[in-house]
DNA sequence: GTTAGCACTCGAAGGCTTAGAGTGCTAAAC
DNA sequence: GTTTAGCACTCTAAGCCTTCGAGTGCTAAC
């Protein structure tokens, strides 16, 4: 792939951003006197020849004006566009919010989806963050009605997972108070592996509680969040390029779905030392999903690796405001690693020692 | 309002039902071969030329065929609708979802959701089951760091609120287990009323802790659920009549907003008394909202009044199977009051005498 | 009261024309 | 050799017209 001219690179990126502001083919001669080129139209002309030649834009028929292909916003977005910051006053203003939230994740994971969602016009997912392995903290075990005992486990995090068990035999509240004094005793930083080994030595019940607490346990190390949160699904609709089309309609449902972010964040996992952190997928790349085609996902996780992670993102079409979209997606990742290690970091590197 | 003849209910059912199976204006002719009414199409003319007079159909223009008024669905569902039990093996289908999913209430709803969303083809919503009031079983206060520290509060019932508190002095977790243990046993079955009077009696730990507690069961209190839960937001897209406009964006918009599931589902509270269950809002009737003019909502109230109850519901297009949405909604909502009422019922009744 | 027959209405669909935005090319200017 | 003015050419979007046919309302016969 051969270099481009400056100016090549000039006239691709008005090109792009005249098109992502317009949804429009932009010609010449537009780009010339918007953006005071200083050369003519027949000039500018040449080049968006050459860069359609060459793959960054492409005519919708003959004679219209030029649009970006995915090429063109991938070369944009990694070799084009320069870094922008969020500007002082609009992250003041959604560092004000967080700081007048409640103190809760759950409040923290929504405020981040509906800021994510209005400032990027896109739709926003955000997973709450997610210790590396699960490690727990705390357990209690309460009788609803003969068998049935609620489960509820408090992870090193503040994560909380409840879980409506069955028991084989019927036991009392005070057994069970008993058991969870003992088990908690014993399970105390404990991660599933440890919690493995311990459940052949213990008594029926125990071992029987030891069981589900490890399902449990493998199920928040499998799954990659418990709760995603989305908001703005309907600003995708907005967009100009999906009326009249279902495409942006299959592009929601996949969000509703769980498969696909599964998929979508555990791809994240792995990608991380990629980027500084921000990534962008354009055009569904490197997703099997067809109906992202027309899409591009921006990225990004944050908290602090190998101690509890979350990932956060932006779905909007292709034809998007990346620089603002990064910007975003960069400034709310780093205000969400500030909460979360601010709440566990501590937590996190001394726990195993003391018991509650 | 006169009285329809028994021929004009016939006609007035088919068409609706023929309407609302193409999602086109019916014709006299097309009926009478479709349904093989025993008349010629002139008569079938002439009833729908009364049915338009009196308002319950309307023509898009004058030489085209008939589609219902909003007063026609509503005479429809309120006069002209058997009941009809959904079938049996689709009955045991869903019950069988049910037995399968993770005895964890988000679990149930989450199907609920599902489940509703895909039989009705609408959007679907489900709020958690809620007590009447806000009753306390059980609470944990874990320390992360310093000042902070995280609340967990088990209601009766089950539901299980987290919170991160800050307090005015620092404590130990030793502090903090020992004033758990002290407030579980005085908290034990109260609501926020009772509790709130205990509190100037405490140290001030303990009466901070308190107020935190009391803040939380209010807020439970107040708000209609913790969570919403909601699915199949974009098949009410998929709908014919709203392709093109964006209406059902916007309608999709308000889903998304608590404000409106507040206002909606705070109403059928009020109503529930009305039917023997279920509640057929048709053009968005009764709501201020504008975005809901051309959708219907089927609403029903699960759970045990005075106990705990929660909502679950349809949106889709007013041009809706109104039958099938309504049998499907009515069965979940029975489905769910025996889950709801098997993990709870005994707890609730006896639950102010003994400690844990 | 019901129905056959028929004139009438109106929108949807297709074909045609036009306007204009934009290009690509050529040749002149720099 | 690069840039630019000029111009012919292309192609869509929009408007207009016509046609087609589905469907009605009315009237007169049954």
């Amino acid at each position: 792939m051969e270099e481009l001219s400056e100016r090549q690179k000039l006239i691709l990126s008005v090109a792009i951003h005249e098109y992502v502001r317009t949804a429009a083919p932009v010609s010449s001669m537009h780009l010339v006197e918007r953006y005071h080129l200083d050369m003519s139209s027949a000039t500018v002309r040449n080049e968006l020849s050459a860069l359609t030649e060459m793959g960054y834009l492409r005519q919708p028929h003959t004679s219209a004006g030029r649009l970006p292909t995915e090429e063109g916003y991938r070369y944009f977005v990694g070799r084009l566009l320069q870094e922008t910051n969020l500007p002082d006053n609009t992250r003041r203003t959604i560092s004000h919010q967080f700081y007048q939230s409640r103190n809760d994740v759950d409040q923290w994971m929504r405020l981040a989806a509906s800021v994510l969602a209005y400032q990027s016009h896109g739709a926003s997912l955000v997973t709450a963050p997610h210790p590396a392995r699960a490690v727990l903290k705390h357990l209690e075990l309460i009788s609803t009605r003969g068998k049935q005992v609620l489960l509820v486990l408090v992870m090193v995090g503040g994560e909380v997972r409840q879980r409506l068990i069955t028991l084989t035999e019927s036991v009392t509240q005070e057994q069970l108070s008993a058991s969870a004094d003992h088990l908690k005793r014993l399970f105390q930083g404990q991660d599933a592996g440890s919690l493995q080994a311990l459940s052949s030595q213990l008594p029926a019940l125990e071992a029987e509680l030891t069981d589900w607490v490890v399902e449990e346990l493998n199920d928040m190390d499998a799954t990659v969040s418990g709760e995603i949160f989305l908001d703005g699904l309907t600003n995708v609709l907005a967009e100009p390029e999906f009326s009249g089309s279902d495409d942006a309609r299959r592009a929601i449902r996949l969000l509703e779905e769980r498969s696909m972010l599964q998929e979508l964040l555990a791809r994240t996992v792995l990608s991380t030392n990629a980027m500084n952190g921000v990534q962008v997928l354009i055009g569904g790349e490197g997703t099997s999903w067809d109906e992202l085609r027309q899409c591009s996902i921006v990225l990004a996780r944050y908290g602090t690796p190998g101690l509890a992670t979350g990932t956060l993102g932006v779905l909007g079409p292709m034809r998007m405001p990346y620089g603002r979209t990064i910007s975003v997606v960069r400034f709310l990742s780093g205000l969400l690693s500030d909460l979360v290690s601010e709440t566990m970091e501590e937590e996190l590197t001394n726990n195993s020692g003391e018991v509650n």
